[in-house]
DNA sequence: GCCCCCACTTAACATTTGTTGGATTTGCCC
DNA sequence: GGGCAAATCCAACAAATGTTAAGTGGGGGC
């Protein structure tokens, strides 16, 4: 069977999964931050695409391989991750439904870093072959995506001033509101709270620090009443507070088609 | 007058400045990581282009801003940094000739970092609607372009792991390393020798640490005979220990048309 | 319901890195 | 050649972060 039980019930209540549910947050990010062309969209949506689940920890692409199809997540998270030669590891970035992580092999033949599944996650494999004829043939998908990257890249670079500058802190503050403006962009964020399913030493990953100095400084946070993490889920406490710490300036995520 | 003296030194030792000298560093780069098409390349040349000079420490495009055009460099050095709130200042990426720091704004109407001249600097600068024309016009051009940007994207997650897991003994060295690697493929690099005009502060701002912290740790290169900088010219000592420190595994800057 | 594994939590101590302040060197202008 | 400004260099001390080694707690499998 394609679709495991617990993914099916993540990417909605019914046992049927349609197109629509696979490419709707994709869409939704679309739509908002490029103003895209419809017909572009549908021709996105007649693609063939082909479904696979993955368990938490179960590693999507690796590093070195050469993948012939892109994938869009449908439903979970998952994070690009470099391991260097004494075995520590970075997060390079964290992706979402609607994100597609790979997009840059349509243009490099190999991987250059690892793509893991952080929770159980269901993924859309397209072939870069019908993705390519589908960009000769409607330049506007070719730009929506050339753009979908650039912006990827405008978030490493920021991503580097947060692991260069900031206070680890600060860094956390920042990286918790980053991932809250673009989990809202797809409708995850409720109240003041939302899901980021890391554990403490994944986001010490995320932030270039130990899970020992990442527990400190959510202890910190949590004392200071600024907001609570348990198992995966954020809760923002003092919203002015947060603010204030991470300093967070949202232009480099491009969210609308005239920035 | 467009050129300066002692910008014009430095792209030629003539006095008359000619298409080729501007497109040269990128045609090289491009012909061995893209395979790029001549015919391609001959378009690209024939786009109009307006020369500007800079001086050291000039900034090229300011945080903010929303360029016409996008820049070759042509020759000099330049940055892109971000500078927060408290300011403090990360320096995201170093740009060599041949490298196109600003293609984003293709695609994106603001600026979302600064761009300085880190030496006196030559820089020509391309409309971006003669740009997308001729993207238009021959797709193989923006599928270059839109490679171009991808390696950028690529080096800049590789800055995040630097940043995040080397120590900064490793970390220079594997800065040092990568700097060499692309400067070689423009012809820059002469018996172990090479120049990145960086002060030790902006060394600093690069690697994430003060420049008091870099100052140390350029001494203990020193000491252990492993590389000399002096202002600004670097100098390998010991090829086998450089290796050893920085991990270096250059498959990110997608050297060849099939990586 | 019990057990086991894994994430979380904490403390003590070691190491790295920042801060401050000053001395020295270098390049450049006059 | 003198003098200024910037870059380099260095040491003493402070603060942030890593390491190690233990506990604690909760959720899933049996």
């Amino acid at each position: 069977m394609l679709f495991a039980p617990h993914a099916l019930s993540r990417v909605g209540e019914s046992s049927a999964v349609t197109s629509d549910m696979i490419w709707a947050p994709l869409f939704q990010r679309l739509k908002t931050t490029t103003g895209a062309d419809d017909r572009d969209l549908q021709a996105l949506a007649a693609l063939p695409f082909t479904l696979r689940n993955f368990r938490e920890n179960q590693t999507v692409l690796r590093d070195g391989e050469q993948p012939s199809e892109c994938c869009l997540i449908a439903d979970g998270f998952c994070v690009r991750s470099k391991t260097i030669a004494d075995g520590r590891r970075q997060i390079l970035s964290i992706h979402i439904p609607g994100d597609l992580p790979s997009l840059q092999n349509l243009h490099f033949a190999t991987v250059d870093h690892d793509l893991i599944a952080l929770s159980d996650c269901t993924l859309a494999f397209i072939a870069h072959k019908a993705l390519n004829e589908l960009i000769r043939q409607r330049p506007g998908v070719g730009d929506m995506f050339w753009r979908d990257t650039l912006v990827d890249a405008a978030v490493s670079r920021e991503w580097i001033v947060n692991v260069g500058q900031r206070s680890t802190y600060n860094r956390l503050a920042h990286l918790i509101v980053e991932l809250r403006e673009r989990l809202r962009l797809i409708g995850r964020v409720i109240d003041n709270t939302f899901e980021i399913p890391l554990t403490q030493e994944q986001f010490g990953e995320a932030m270039g620090v130990t899970s020992v100095h990442t527990n400190r400084i959510l202890r910190e946070l949590r004392i200071d009443g600024v907001l609570e993490l348990q198992r995966g889920t954020v809760r923002i406490l003092n919203e002015h507070k947060l603010q204030e710490l991470a300093q967070f300036d949202g232009r480099y995520l491009h969210l609308s088609p005239s920035s």
